[in-house]
RNA sequence: GUCCCCAUCGUCUAGCCUGGCCCAGGACACCGGCCUUUCACGCCGGCGACAGGGGUUCAAAUCCCCUUGGGGACGCCA
């Protein structure tokens, strides 16, 4: 479905609506939708299916913007920008809608239904139990003249419900899935507009995507039965539908679509976490067969440019949050200093790492510590090392290795003022020419400098954290374990 | 229940369209080893799958049918 006839030029969209953050299967979505954009040298519109006012907020609104923007999806539409096919939220669409369901209402193709939600619910149920598919059983299709004019002149509250036509074939061809099939049969009559006077999913989708003129429709596999909803009111509304791709779902471990009982799903989650959004975008992509996983690590560009909607796999993946682990550690390690530096500059804020060292003193830190962080936040104890000096004190060994660690730590410190300056080489040897004089070395030697320097057992290698910590530093905190000892 | 979608190692996948090169390849995880002053990184090795049954064919993971399993939809949510 790569813009067969590339006369006219794509336009794609994705539309979340504002009540909840965006979570991770909704950003696989958008970015679908994006790298298919981008690869058409298409458009992206964002559209803000804000319909349900009970729990539409401006809160999650701003969250879902904020999130997509840090992925690095790229909108040339939306509410917050503006573009030649506005609006861009639904709400503010609200009499199109109504304007154009009545017109339907004018050709007898959808009708008033006066049935209260209590009462569909009750019948609803009765259906169930009586191993009925649940649905609108249609009691206000055919409703006379008289009971009609009776149910108006108690004003009523009314819907208005589209009349889907009998024994009629829907078909399409989905971009993923190939030709799907629906009888018409099995769809009931659904509501076009509420009786609160807002348009209902399905309406609004139409009616927005046709009149903001989009080509390609990606989106969850869980859309595909309205799919054919959506492709009568075409038929009714004499428009020709878009094409449409229907991406698999992403489960959590238990086979369940993904939801917050998986633990964390929302993208600004991740980001709190220390997630890169390279790594999220890599892990996503990876999910549905676009690119290896396993593979090099892909610039946005390279992306796009292995980006095929037919080449995404149908079934279901589930959520893998240990891979998604190793690919941000595989970030980490290979991304340039700059960037890198730029996703930890807000952890480094917070860590009140900014006034403490320069940023070329930053840098050699998270170069030190790279290799032993999976997450940005993993650099915290990295930059603990550096910040205070430790308490050594308890981390030493048992009491009659006291003096062995004594003898340890005067000697190397003795090496050390010896040492001109404490670099990588001047470290060396300065622990050589300790580990001779104190006749001790291997893991007891090394041990205890590092208790002594850091305060833990495990850490960057002590090469890598020594010429940071500098000759004086090294001295001080070596002179501070022996008060401890 | 009805309709729709899906089905290769625990997980993500390659292979399937255009049958033989596949007693099925890679990666994550796990286990073992190496490197090493520690953890990590890295490297090497191991474990481990074509859901089942029928066809078609000289030959099927690959094509067809059925069964099973999973998921989704059936809402005045989107």
């Amino acid at each position: 479905m790569n813009n067969p006839d590339n006369k006219t030029p794509t336009r794609a969209r994705f539309a979340p609506s504002p009540t909840g953050s965006l979570h991770i299967g909704n950003a696989r979505t958008a970015l679908f939708n994006d790298l298919f954009a981008k690869k058409t040298r298409g458009t992206l519109i964002l559209r803000l299916e804000d319909t349900d006012l009970e729990r539409s907020s401006a809160a999650f609104e701003r969250e879902i913007l904020e999130s997509l923007k840090w992925l690095g999806i790229a909108w040339n539409e939306g509410p917050d920008r503006g573009g030649p096919a506005g609006p861009y939220r639904q709400t503010e669409r609200e009499k199109t809608y109504r304007e154009m369901a009545e017109a339907l209402v004018e050709k007898g193709m959808a009708y008033r239904c006066y049935c209260t939600e209590e009462s569909l619910e009750e019948r609803r149920k009765a259906q169930l139990a009586k191993g009925l598919p649940p649905g609108y059983d249609g009691r206000c299709r055919h409703l006379s003249p008289e009971e009609r004019a009776d149910f108006e002149r108690r004003g009523v509250p009314f819907t208005l419900r589209f009349r889907v036509p009998a024994e009629e074939s829907v078909a399409f061809t989905d971009a993923i899935h190939g030709d799907i099939r629906f009888m018409s049969d099995s769809i009931t009559d659904f509501i076009l507009i509420r009786s609160n006077g807002m348009a209902s999913y399905n309406w609004a989708v139409v009616v927005d995507d046709s009149a903001m003129g989009v080509t390609h429709v990606i989106r969850g596999d869980d859309h595909i039965s309205n799919t054919p909803k959506q492709l009568l009111l075409y038929r009714a509304l004499g428009r020709t539908p878009p094409r449409y791709a229907h991406h698999p779902l992403i489960l959590g471990l238990d086979g369940k679509r993904l939801s917050k009982r998986h633990g964390a799903t929302a993208v600004s989650q991740f980001r709190r976490e220390g997630y890169l959004p390279q790594a999220i975008v890599f892990y996503l992509v990876g999910l549905g067969g676009i690119v290896p996983s396993d593979g090099p690590l892909l610039r946005p560009e390279e992306i796009v440019k292995a980006f095929d909607l037919s080449g995404i796999s149908k079934g279901a993946a589930i959520f893998d949050h240990k891979k998604l682990l190793w690919i941000n550690g595989r970030f980490i390690r290979e991304l340039p200093m700059a960037t890198l530096y730029h996703h930890l500059s807000p952890f480094l804020k917070n860590w009140g790492v900014m006034n403490a060292f320069d940023q070329e003193k930053q840098e050699a830190i998270i170069a030190c510590g790279r290799d032993n962080a999976q997450l940005l936040t993993d650099f915290k104890v990295i930059f603990d090392i550096f910040l205070t000096k430790p308490d050594a004190g308890s981390a030493f060994a048992g009491e009659g290795e006291k003096d062995i660690s004594r003898g340890i730590l005067e000697i190397f410190a003795e090496s050390c003022q010896e040492t001109e300056t404490l670099d990588e080489q001047g470290y060396i040897s300065a622990a050589k020419a300790a580990m001779k004089r104190s006749n001790q070395r291997g893991k007891r030697f090394f041990m205890t400098l590092r208790r002594a320097l850091t305060g833990m057992e495990h850490g960057p290698e002590l090469t890598n954290i020594i010429p940071i910590l500098g000759k004086e530093e090294v001295v001080s905190r070596l002179n501070h374990a022996l008060e401890q000892l």
